[in-house]
DNA sequence: AAGTATCTTCAAAGCGCTTTGGCTGCCGGA
DNA sequence: TCCGGCAGCCAAAGCGCTTTGAAGATACTT
């Protein structure tokens, strides 16, 4: 069932059962209704190629998805789309992955524009600076940010939680306690929200007059054996931390497993907080000394940038609006005063 | 530039250039070779949306993604996007998902099927005479299922792993360690995988005269929490299990908790062998106790998948193959002679 | 009564591609 | 010399929608 047939059917010319079912003004209020009648009783719905072609609007939403021998898309990938998926399931709203090179992104963001592909797309991962926006923002497809990203030059829209509080307040409890040798295991530091948390860390250490030497921080992969192999070196160092906080829980996996093999107990020896992004598959109070977390759920985040790219598709978003969302930070047995 | 631009400036007319373009023979090869120059030269891309609509292809595969609150994708999804991405970045070929609710997928394939919006599909975590292999079979949209379905009462395309013969081997290994009483933690048993598994378990115990009684096998999400509490119910009923076989590292990790928990040593007292579908964030080899695994990668299914795809696509692959992978038995320290 | 504004509706022109059904010239065979 | 066949090219008809520009109908002014 087409157009043509189904205005044949009610004896209107197609631009009149176009406007029908598209609301626009300049059709009665009877007509409108006759044709709504006759699209539902026969199941008509319009053909997307053909719309896209007419208006040049598609549609979906899109992702550019680096893959590449070297890359690995982490779960937290999975668990936003869960949420992306939440809000787009309830409004035929499409996700159109583009895999890409992860070196040559560029290419791959001027392909789906020139193809008219979707018509916004989400950014993640963001770094300082990043080009991806600055390229997005120039090309002029609508775009929203999952993060920030610093020293543009221009605003754009984003969604990104508040790691530099979240990990200022984890540190100045662990301070509170009486540490004073905090470490800190990041994830990639050429990345935004690893910028922040270390930022958060070292001023909460600074309030106190102590400083966060290089010595006392990691950056890796967040997986559980750069956890296991970071912690190793801090506490085998001279010095070692009496405190570690960590930006992933499959680090925290790790972290708990170098303590142990070093003979060392949780949090007798050293306390610990990770950041949990809220997997249903590994949850923090189930960790043998449950874990203290700064807590953010990222599959919320993904509802959300999907709403949000949802409404500036229909053209109601359209300032460069930066949401920042708080994160809790959840106490539970993995921390303790420092020994004296 | 378009078309039409493009064949003015060549002198030709829309028909020559888009044969020529396209591969059709009766064009000859000296103006094949100017189309082709003048085209690269200019960048000319034909415009996705007027081909799909002129042709009905959509050069982009689908997936029906079921979310729902109490619906959890689960990391192993991004394993296989990873491998998809791996093969289809190569090939510019985008991945099209669409979000479903749980409940209702049907309603979502008959609507990708009616937009022709992908040109095949394809379906992940089957079930026995799983519903929306019978219809895609039906609707004719071409696809290709990672992982099984029975009592279909027809062919159909998939790329599977051989998880009977991996647990049978691992349960013949754990019998041969001298184990008789071997529980089985599965995932969800109402998907087929679960019941290969089961199968394979069942078959090495029959073999040498045991049973696997419904008092010896847990069925639940693959997270650590359920692994935990079903190693918990085991290990606390009466003749608790020496080994235990389980579907998934997420419920390794929960087991692992348990038996410490329980005062007990792997493998002293619990031999444990999991099957390991090679994340890059937990590996078995890590686990405080290496882990036996039964292995295979699922990022490497991701691929074979997208290849395959595309050469149905491109109509070279039309049999409904089915491809049974092997699966790897990697012994770890996780495993031991049962205490006589 | 003619003129003007307001509703409704429509025919037709795109959107940019593929594909059908010719048409033209050239060659070899009769 | 004529004709059938073939290689190479083209004009035009879709694909199914949106949107422009106009026209008919009705109501409202003056």
């Amino acid at each position: 069932m087409n157009l043509k047939q189904l205005s044949n059917m009610l004896a209107l010319s197609q631009t009149t059962v176009s406007r029908a079912l598209n609301g626009y003004p300049e059709v009665s209020e009877e007509t409108r209704r006759r044709v709504a009648d006759a699209a539902k009783r026969h199941g008509y719905r319009p053909n997307p190629s053909a719309r896209r072609l007419a208006t040049g609007k598609a549609g979906m939403i899109g992702y550019v998805m680096p893959t590449g021998a070297s890359v690995d898309i982490d779960p937290h990938f999975v668990e936003f789309l869960s949420g992306l998926g939440d809000y787009a399931r309830g409004h035929e709203l499409d996700l159109v992955l583009s895999p890409t090179a992860a070196d040559d992104e560029e290419t791959t963001y001027r392909r789906i524009v020139a193809n008219k592909q979707v018509d916004a797309v989400y950014v993640s991962s963001p770094r300082p600076a990043d080009r991806r926006i600055a390229l997005l923002n120039q090309l002029g497809l609508p775009f929203i940010v999952h993060g920030r990203s610093e020293g543009l030059g221009f605003d754009y829209p984003h969604l990104d939680i508040d790691n530099e509080a979240g990990f200022h307040d984890a540190a100045r409890l662990l301070l509170q306690l009486g540490h004073t040798r905090v470490a800190l295991i990041n994830g990639d530091t050429s990345q935004t929200f690893a910028i922040f948390r270390e930022r958060g860390v070292r001023r909460a250490l600074a309030a106190s007059g102590l400083a966060l030497p290089p010595a006392r921080i990691r950056s890796a992969a967040m997986t559980e054996e750069e956890g296991f192999r970071a912690a190793m070196s801090l506490l085998r160092g001279n010095e070692p931390p009496t405190a570690i906080l960590c930006s992933s829980l499959m680090m925290a996996l790790g972290i708990v497993r170098a303590i142990r093999d070093l003979g060392l107990a949780v949090p007798a020896d050293v306390s610990l907080v990770a950041h949990d992004d809220v997997f249903p598959w590994l949850k923090p109070e189930n960790f043998s000394v449950p874990l203290t977390t700064t807590r953010s759920s990222i599959r919320a985040a993904g509802q959300r940038v999907a709403e949000r790219l949802a409404t500036r598709l229909s053209g109601q978003e359209t300032e460069p609006l930066g949401e920042i969302w708080p994160v809790d930070l959840v106490v539970r047995a993995s921390i303790a005063a420092a020994k004296t």
